[in-house]
DNA sequence: CACCGTCGTCGAAGCGCTTCGAAAGTCGCG
DNA sequence: CGCGACTTTCGAAGCGCTTCGACGACGGTG
């Protein structure tokens, strides 16, 4: 591999005159600068990773921290992982994978070794024992998800709670009253996975305001049988339902509503919000209020960047607004993109 | 952070003490060794990630490319990316995830900076370009998936073509010989993906060799419904089905074989082979052959790892004999694994 | 004409570690 | 008692880069 060295004699000039024509970090004569980057890119040069990290002590490394538990889908971990990846990559920053019992032995690791030049943590529970030890390292750190406790943290995520309000806004726009939730599999609310807690809790509460009797079902095994006949035994007139559950069960919601006669829309308007995966090959694609990766991660490696490079203090927490997705399953009409609050 | 040489004082040593002490790499009295130990534990001291690079011109990383194809399914992805880099913790080394257009031009910066001190690849097409790439770059690399041409490279995966005639033995010495198979949509076989390919061609061949006559379905949109129709059109009497495909396809085989008033596994057989999910939660949980990811990183790591640290070469192509795990969609008995070749 | 500010470039220090060669100390044997 | 062989430790070079301070050249000003 060529080093500095090489490109400094091919272009006649010293080892500091390369590296800030390279930079930028100094004005060098453009006839200069230019001999440089001929010489640069005829060796095919580029800079050796270590050193450069050495000497400006600076990794140009995120480390993305993603446990899995038994009930993750690894699908949305993926999918979060890869965008936080390219997020980084915009902001010159490759991303270093730390899982499982690695997590956070791995976050105390790749800060103490000065691996990495900040953290991104995925999947986020209500009582994670990440937060903590995001408090004690003070290391450059952005949470996507909230854990219950905040206070030092930067956590960027979907406003769950504006998702949930605008989903039963919606419903009842259409005229739908009698509202039903069909939630996480109660495995995932016990462990606080903080999302589920967050958009029920907000689904419960923005009922309550608007005076309705507002059902949850906690889905078993990933079926939505049972779960929709308990929500049509609560409400036994049901004609309005938001998912915030896993794929397999949105998936055969329709199904369900179907054995007992009640067909989607005309029936049952359906909204799946703050859900991950895309309704579109579903027999009757729902409206969504998509948990979107792409957002969320953009904005927590945006963020990561500016405290790194700028080393600006950044807010708490960010809440990205919710999207609305038309495809039909709560009025039947073409689809269309708005925006809630 | 404490330095190399915090610890040399805390210990009254030298800074080479402290490194040979830590490494092991020459004999260090045990007492002082001790002296050492303590004060680096007591100090807390982790190795500067980027000095030790430099110095030791090894950077105990290596890069994984995982690209996203529109038809990828990111939660197998997600494992084996998760495999990878827990097996590579087990050798000490961590890994940088490469995604998307990121992933040829990421190879070769990673290679080229000495960022990584090898490359894994993932989801390998029979025409890969990373293939050449890998050639031309002569960096220890290995592939986890076979493309086309493999000369030079070296490749790691579950032998399918010994898992296709696996799948068709089983149900032959169960008694059955109407076999077909449903595979993936034509268009992952048209963008070659490598094992579709080779699941497919190692049935049909041994299908052949066995005088069979086999009928493959390519599933549209991982609807699994037209797929068993049109076995069924083509061998009306079918008693074995052989299932490599989508999880979705799988997951509604039994519901579509029921329409056609065929039971598994009395009317028909069925074995699910070189697939990553389980069907334990399936309506009829299926015999499966697993496309083991853990097994596969976990060779593929260990050979990567012997490639950079001892500096061996490495066989062009291991194959993972395949395991056989019964669940009862054959012949209606308790689980059990077994192996085959 | 002496002086000063600017521009463009260079030399050298230093980032924290590994590793080579050698020094100092210890022991046994002739 | 002296010498070689071994053990244990140390010093220093060097990995490839960034960055600070400084130097020479140049042109404008008093």
């Amino acid at each position: 591999m060529a080093t500095i060295q090489d490109v400094a004699r091919e272009a006649g000039v010293s080892i500091s005159t390369v590296s800030y024509a390279l930079s930028g970090k100094r004005s060098i004569k453009p006839s200069t600068r230019d001999r440089v980057l001929d010489a640069a890119s005829r060796l095919g040069y580029l800079p050796h990773a270590s050193a450069r990290m050495l000497a400006a002590n600076r990794s140009q490394i995120f480390a993305v921290t993603a446990p899995l538990h038994t009930d993750t889908d690894h699908s949305a971990h993926m999918v979060f992982a890869m965008e936080v990846t390219k997020a980084a990559r915009t902001h010159g920053y490759d991303t270093l994978l730390l899982v499982d019992d690695d997590v956070s032995e791995g976050m105390r690791r790749s800060a103490a070794s000065s691996l990495a030049d900040g953290i991104v943590v995925l999947d986020v529970d209500a009582h994670d024992p990440r937060a903590d030890l995001a408090r004690s390292m003070t290391y450059p750190t952005v949470f996507i998800g909230i854990p219950a406790d905040t206070t030092g943290l930067v956590c960027v995520d979907l406003d769950f709670e504006a998702a949930a309000r605008l989903a039963i806004d919606t419903l009842v726009s259409a005229g739908r009253q009698r509202i039903g939730l069909v939630s996480h599999p109660l495995e995932t609310m016990q462990r606080e996975s903080n999302f589920p807690l967050r958009f029920r809790d907000g689904f419960a509460a923005h009922a309550a305001e608007l005076g309705l009797e507002a059902p949850v079902a906690y889905p078993v095994e990933h079926r939505a049988h049972e779960a929709v006949a308990q929500l049509l035994a609560a409400q036994p007139d049901l004609d309005g339902l938001v998912l915030n559950t896993s794929v397999d069960v949105a998936s055969s919601v329709t199904a369900a509503l179907a054995e007992h006669g009640r067909s989607v829309p005309q029936d049952v308007a359906v909204i799946a919000a703050g859900v991950t995966f895309s309704t579109e090959r579903f027999a009757v694609p729902f409206d969504t209020i998509p948990l979107d990766a792409r957002a969320s991660c953009s904005v927590a490696v945006d963020i990561l960047a500016r405290i790194v490079d700028d080393n600006l203090t950044a807010p708490e927490t960010t809440l990205i607004p919710p999207t609305y997705i038309t495809r039909g399953s709560v009025s039947p009409t073409g689809a269309a993109v708005t925006t809630g609050t």
